[in-house]
RNA sequence: UCCACGGUAGCUCAAUGGCAGAGCAGCGGACUGUUAAUCCGUUGGUUGUAGGUUCAAGUCCUACCCGUGGAGCCA
């Protein structure tokens, strides 16, 4: 199968050529339509194999999906008999035979091997179908990859991203992403990882959002979408070190258009899971129950409101302070959407947040807490738009002044008011997925003791 | 960073201070409808590292390394 540079070129396109996949002939034979595919090849990896004498059950993964392939002693040849008799787990096959809906095979159809060809034996495979530790596993996330339910959390990951731009496109936002080194700090050094630049100081980017802002002077509507890095010695299941993270910027945006915007878009991504999804959900083992729920309007408290119900919980809340984990489990047990919280004290939120004319201890501010105990999937608010109220707030945050002076300059020329947000990617797809640790929803995590694979 | 727990075969785990074992995977075999198939046989070990106590250490002690769960902080 390997070609050389001298032969000649393929005919046709790449279209052309591809073979057919189990995606594509699960469409072909949707009951009440045909029963029987016409015979073809398919390339991929054997995922699984059980034998019954002189019949072979094979678990074939080709990308699109999985498929049973019966290769029975009678139907092939001999030598292709024993090879998919001992080939060994995750070896590339080619498998060449016709799909028929099957009620016995898992999934509804299978594939009748009229032959099979190893194009490459694995070596042992360590990944087995029986229970592994979550060390191991990660150990082996470029291989854990391959399985099931990592195919299918994948897949979802790919809808909620690809959804999240659908929604934003509709509603005219134009994509602009933003740097990942940066020379300053915007929110601290602590949490900041620092590299070199050349002979300087730089760092990874924590958030898009002050070069959102600068983009949304620009074209009013913007976003990016990509990673954002922490250096907290945060160890636990909802925190990732490098994390991806979807950020609008709206200008001419105050507070309740910016809450309804974070709405309309979780409610388009939650829908679109549910209607292309389904399968990964159900292989997942996730009850799509409470996903359905999800509808705007979401119900709206504000910070003070937030502690009164804590206070009454007894969760040991203690007001001025942000939320722990427990009291946004609290905050959310008896609803079946998330909880907007809005208007938290200035203290503990960001220098850029503006303040509430009527309170001006109190920010222009959103957190949207998920149900289910997946905790805060969206945090932003209204940007203070006016100069000097900005100067002065970047001084009482210790930050260095000439470092800000171009986002400074975005409230010197036809400054407006201006709202955003940032919305956690894995928290948003652990939330739909049902899983318990952040560390699946994203190919390859980096936590807090793990850089590898 | 703090608290708790753990590290024994490729994996998941056993083993009063007294012969290091099982299941699964792998390998060989039986079986024409399996669904984590089943059945028979079989390979596989420097018990995380370094030191200490003891007639004897996987087991007790000390230090270190690695990991898991949780807290704080956040998305």
């Amino acid at each position: 199968m390997t070609r050389q540079p001298t032969d000649p070129a393929p005919a046709g396109s790449w279209k052309e050529r591809r073979l057919p996949t189990i995606a594509s002939l699960h469409r072909k034979l949707a009951p009440g339509t045909a029963t029987e595919g016409a015979p073809g090849t398919l390339r991929g990896w054997l995922a699984g194999r059980r034998s019954s004498g002189k019949l072979l059950f094979l678990n074939f993964r080709d990308g699109s999906g999985f498929a049973q392939v019966v290769v029975a002693k009678a139907a092939v040849a001999p030598e292709a008999f024993e090879n998919a008799r001992h080939c060994p787990l995750e070896s590339a096959v080619e498998v060449v035979g016709a799909a028929f809906l099957e009620p016995r095979a898992p999934g509804g159809m299978e594939i009748r091997a009229s032959d099979f060809r190893v194009l490459h034996a694995a070596d042992p495979y360590p990944i087995t179908p029986k229970e592994h530790g979550a060390s191991f596993l990660l150990d082996h996330r470029h291989l854990w990859l391959r399985s099931r339910k990592q195919h299918a959390l994948l897949r979802i990951r790919d809808e909620v991203l690809y959804s999240f731009r659908e929604y934003l496109r509709e509603q005219e936002f134009v994509n602009a992403d933003t740097p990942i080194f940066t020379p300053n700090a915007c929110e601290g050094t602590t949490t900041l990882f620092e590299t070199r630049y050349f002979d300087r100081q730089a760092y990874l980017s924590q958030s898009g959002q002050l070069y959102n802002e600068a983009v949304a002077m620009s074209v009013g509507r913007t976003y990016c979408l990509g990673p954002t890095f922490r250096a907290e010695k945060s160890k636990t299941r909802r925190h990732l070190i490098e994390f991806w993270m979807l950020e609008p910027e709206v200008a001419f945006a105050e507070l309740p258009d910016i809450i309804d915007l974070a709405e309309g878009l979780i409610c388009h991504a939650v829908s679109r899971v549910l209607e292309n999804r389904a399968a990964e959900l159900e292989i997942l083992e996730r009850d799509p129950g409470p996903l359905r729920r999800i509808q705007a309007p979401f119900p709206r408290v504000t910070y003070d409101e937030a502690a009164g119900i804590l206070a009454r919980k007894g969760t040991g809340f203690k007001p001025g302070e942000d939320f722990g984990a427990q009291d946004e489990t609290a905050l959310t047990e008896d609803l079946d959407r998330p909880l907007c919280v809005t208007h938290f004290p200035a203290a503990i939120k960001a220098f850029y947040m503006e303040p509430d004319a009527d309170r001006p201890d109190r920010v222009l501010c959103l957190d949207i807490i998920a149900p289910e105990g997946y905790g805060e999937v969206v945090g932003g608010g209204q940007r203070i738009h006016d100069q000097e109220l900005l100067r002065r707030r970047v001084k009482e945050h210790g930050l260095p002044e000439d470092a800000f002076e171009w986002y400074l300059d975005l409230r010197r020329y036809g400054t407006t008011p201006h709202s955003g947000f940032g919305l956690g990617i894995e928290r948003f797809v652990a939330w739909m997925s049902g899983l318990s640790h952040l560390r699946e929803a994203i190919p390859f995590p980096r936590t807090l003791y793990r850089l590898a694979p």
